[in-house]
DNA sequence: TGCACGATTCTCT
DNA sequence: GAGAATCGTGCAA
């Protein structure tokens, strides 16, 4: 939480700060596409080593963006939600269109939204974030405990008890995140 | 090979 | 706050 994600694509580089995110837990978790150690085309990738990036497809065209977590053989994974726009934010109004840009937080407030946002795509699809396009920078700013909190998950009612657990992480008072 | 459905977004009321 | 758009994925047959 608090890091920042940069994507240098051919268009342009643009960055944000990681305001909000969710954790799936493969096993254990009936929210999660790895559920039951569930392994598929779609899922192979979050067997695979830390810092790898998971993308997927929902609902027809939009994507949304993760970060493998777990050891290797473990599909642990964190779904980045939502961002704080740094750079290139030219960039992503152009590529988020304008209608949707009259209101700012429109950019990145919502899973799918940062995607299109930070051009990221399936072509990213198991892509090492410690790599040269699309990776994490720590920098000086460092979220305190007391400024995070914990709320239950999005949209994921399919998931009996699970939707219950408080594994949504949001950075108290940021316009950016995408529900109250 | 077929078919139901979703870790969402947008528009309209 | 509700409803449509939209198609890859996963599982049954």
């Amino acid at each position: 939480m608090g890091k920042v994600l940069v994507h240098k694509s051919q268009e342009g580089v643009t960055s944000g700060r990681i305001v909000e995110v969710e954790a799936y837990i493969g096993p254990d978790d009936p929210a999660s596409h790895a559920y039951k150690n569930r392994k598929t085309a779609r899922t192979t990738v979050q067997y695979g080593k830390r810092g790898l990036a998971y993308i997927y497809q929902i609902y027809g065209k939009q994507c949304c963006f993760n970060i493998v977590t777990g050891k290797e053989g473990k599909p642990e994974v964190i779904l980045i939600r939502a961002l704080d726009p740094i750079g290139g934010i030219d960039l992503m109004m152009k590529r988020r269109g304008i209608s949707t840009t009259r209101n700012i937080k429109n950019l990145t407030n919502g899973p799918a939204k940062l995607c299109q946002a930070m051009g990221i795509d399936k072509s990213l699809y198991g892509e090492e974030l410690f790599g040269k396009k699309l990776y994490i920078v720590e920098d000086e700013i460092r979220i305190k405990k007391e400024e995070i909190l914990a709320t239950p998950r999005i949209n994921i009612d399919y998931a009996g008890n699970a939707k219950n657990k408080l594994w949504r992480f949001i950075i108290k008072n940021n316009p950016f995140v995408s529900k109250r």
